[in-house]
DNA sequence: TAGGACGGTAAA
DNA sequence: TTACCGTCCTAA
């Protein structure tokens, strides 16, 4: 008798041993389908003496029901899983769930039954058949219609004008012929050969190195680190092509799904066809289509969000992990793991090169690579002979914009310059909406939201108030809803709606486009926007992070910064290192063909170090004074964080867990924990919220602590406990 | 005494 | 996580 050991899709069971029936051939990684009771769940074969449990009595093994037609999980993509369940004090089974993406895959792949003329009546110049003694009328249109046409029995009914009754006879008949077709139509194949570009030499001495490692096919991370418009693109699509060429696939990491469409367009330009695309909001059937592909090897070039990282390639060459430096890489709930480190921990596991590329790299990374564990390759100029654009700031305590407005008169009288050229300006704010807070004038009541700690932000476009955090939405009242008083209510602080109201009131001829998630929500939209953009019918743009990286439009020769500060705020550990990458990438928009840029950055602390090392275009400068910052404040890369963050639907319940966990708090030399304290966002979707710090010494073992600590701790099954290593957010 | 709410526990 | 079971309570 045969037993297995098996990672069941269950957070609260882990591992269970199952009976392998006779006839049935499972191997680690295999999906298979485990009886549970009176239930049915999905797990994964896994190595037994990696998983810890104990061994049940062989008369108590029931046996497993059936393996799922998927290829098992390979070796390295098992110990990628483990790696990070481990690291980041997660759910094994959590994780290994991310491998199986797709639900509508894991059942093989969806067939269809189309029809077409044929069958054995169907010839005329057999002996009359039984189909041919049954001629009527509606049978010979068919017949004249349908000639070299396939489809379902829908669409031929339609094309010929018969009813489907018609045609289902003629298939009783044998005039009709079934054929099954597969649902997952084939992805075009990407051609490394289809455009080769002209690279610069800096370009093509990169592209020349990262080329190499791939063909060597050995783990080797890499930090493409070229300033803003210097062709990194260009640069690692060349390592793709030699991936293509030696039958490896690529993944592509992208930071969200709105950079893809110009990368989808970059792609077909250089490769013929666009790549297989992963991210969240795929449909049920793309999603099955896409991880089939994947899953088989046919999927060559593959673009993804973060969670394209734990998919089951067959045979992956090269992983890159575009905009590096973003911070949505991080995931901040489930699994809380950052796509940026797991990618090369996939890279060494998987035995592949690994490409960071970013203008503005994290401090973390750029560490790495001038202590050598990562290889650096500099752009160190833009592409084309660009240059980098002027910096300047306004400072607003000295200049400040008329009251109620928030663009000072420098950077007017720069719109105003741009507009008569013909030119474009980008007005960059990272808050979406018309208002951050609208508030009664008359009693002085604040619209917040029921189930967050956060004022509900007016949307003027849609009418409505919005939480930015849980998504309530509510229609805005004509009156306050406290003290009854109509016409009272005051938008309180801009947002990007606000500012564009601002424009109009200014240059009432401009052409101006708001470019935030709000009004660029689906890929037609953003191609619509770039499009228009591109061919200079714009002619101010405003809007948020959303258009700060990844397009390039030639005649915007304007970027102002409508408010440096506001990234500062929130006193969150990397509040400094975010406000510089935020700025330069938006900066790095301007003057990127033929005409030299402008960037005016509008603040109230000229002199602060990021806005300072800004004006300066002193990057050194500016990650030097960081180094010096965070290693006095033992932050990474010189020490390590970690959040416990436990939560409730009861106050009391989430107060009383937490001072739980700090009384068993381990008093170590090398740890230093603050908290429990209620976290910043106090309220979160409902949800009641206290924080734990914990800040380690390198060579502490951060996550043995961690989960010795709360080892021993049981807790109301209202609670929730979540550990966050390497914490992004301090919310 | 039937039936519902609740809490604990097993699931291989 | 979820299904089930035992206990306790209430309504009839």
């Amino acid at each position: 008798m045969q037993r297995v050991r098996v990672l069941v899709f269950n957070a609260a069971l882990g591992a269970l041993d199952y009976r392998v029936p006779e006839g049935m051939a499972v191997e680690p990684g295999s999906a298979v389908v485990c009886p549970l009771g009176p239930r049915q769940i999905i797990g994964l074969v896994w190595e037994p003496d990696r998983l810890p449990g104990e061994a049940i009595a062989e008369s108590r093994l029931r046996p497993l029901l059936a393996v799922l037609p998927v290829p098992p999980l390979a070796a390295p993509l098992r110990r990628l899983i483990e790696w990070t369940a481990d690291y980041y004090c997660a759910n094994l089974a959590a994780v290994a769930r991310m491998a199986l993406a797709s639900t509508a895959a894991l059942h093989g792949g969806r067939t269809l039954t189309e029809y077409r003329l044929g069958g054995q009546n169907a010839d005329p110049s057999h002996p009359v058949g039984a189909g041919r003694q049954r001629m009527t009328p509606q049978r010979a249109t068919a017949l004249a219609a349908l000639a070299g046409e396939q489809g379902t029995i829908r669409e031929l009914a339609a094309r010929a004008g018969v009813s489907e009754g018609v045609l289902r006879g003629m298939v009783q008949a044998g005039l009709i012929e079934p054929v099954i077709v597969d649902l997952d139509r084939p992805y075009p194949r990407p051609d490394p050969e289809h455009d080769t570009p002209r690279l610069e030499p800096a370009q093509a001495e990169a592209a020349h190195i990262l080329v190499e490692a791939v063909r060597n096919a050995a783990f080797q991370p890499f930090l493409l680190d070229g300033v803003t418009g210097s062709g990194k693109t260009e640069c690692y699509f060349e390592a793709i092509a030699e991936a293509l060429r030696g039958e490896r696939q690529t993944l592509v990491l992208l930071p969200e799904i709105a950079l893809t469409q110009n990368f989808l367009r970059r792609c077909e330009a250089r490769f013929g066809t666009a790549p297989v695309l992963w991210h969240s909001s795929l449909k049920s059937s793309e999603r099955r289509r896409a991880w089939r592909a994947i899953t088989s090897g046919e999927a060559r070039l593959v673009v993804g969000a973060r969670s394209a990282l734990f998919l089951p390639y067959a045979r992956l060459g090269l992983i890159v992990v575009d905009e590096a430096h973003e911070i949505s890489f991080k995931q901040d709930d489930g699994v809380r793991y950052n796509a940026r480190d797991v990618a090369v921990i996939r890279a060494r596991f998987e035995a592949i090169p690994v490409v960071l590329a970013s203008a503005t790299p994290a401090l973390e990374s750029l560490h790495l690579a001038t202590s050598g564990v990562y290889r650096r390759l500099v752009l160190p100029d833009r592409f084309g002979g660009a240059h980098m654009p002027r910096i300047t700031t306004i400072d607003l305590t000295r200049e400040p914009p008329p009251r109620g407005h928030w663009l000072a008169p420098p950077l007017v009288e720069a719109m105003r310059a741009r507009i008569a050229r013909g030119e474009q300006s980008l007005l960059f704010l990272n808050r979406r909406g018309y208002a951050p807070l609208t508030l009664c004038r008359h009693c002085g009541y604040r619209f917040q939201c029921a189930d967050c700690s956060a004022w509900l932000v007016e949307h003027r476009l849609s009418r409505r108030l919005a939480c930015h955090h849980c998504g309530h939405e509510e229609p805005r009242p004509e009156a306050c809803p406290e003290c009854g008083t109509g016409d009272c209510l005051v938008a309180c602080g801009p947002g990007v709606e606000r500012i564009a109201d601002e424009v109009a009131g200014l240059f009432p001829e401009a052409r101006t486009a708001l470019a935030t998630s709000d009004t660029l929500a689906s890929p037609e939209t953003i191609a619509r926007f770039v499009a228009a953009a591109e061919a200079g019918e714009i002619d101010v743009i405003i809007g948020t992070q959303l258009v700060t990286k990844g397009y390039h439009f030639p005649e915007l020769t304007l970027v102002g910064v409508v408010d440096a500060d506001l990234g500062l705020e929130g006193g969150d550990l990397r509040a400094g290192e975010r406000s510089y990458q935020q700025i330069a990438q938006v900066a790095g928009r301007a003057g990127r063909a033929a005409k030299p840029g402008e960037v005016l950055i509008q603040t109230r602390h000229p002199r602060a170090a990021v806005i300072a090392a800004l004006a300066a275009g002193n990057r050194d400068a500016f990650y030097a004074a960081e180094t010096d910052a965070r290693r006095g404040a033992g932050a990474p890369p010189f020490g390590r964080w970690a959040a416990i963050i436990v939560s409730a639907p009861e106050e009391a319940e989430a107060r009383e867990a937490a001072r739980a966990i700090g009384a068993l708090r381990p008093n170590l030399r090398d740890v230093v924990i603050w908290g429990p304290a209620p976290a910043p966002m106090t309220l979160l979707r409902g949800r009641y919220r206290y924080r734990l710090l914990v800040n380690a010494r390198r060579s502490a073992q951060l996550q043995d602590i961690i989960r010795g600590w709360l080892e021993p701790l049981r807790f109301a099954s209202a609670v929730r406990v979540a550990v966050d290593i390497d914490p992004y957010s301090f919310v």
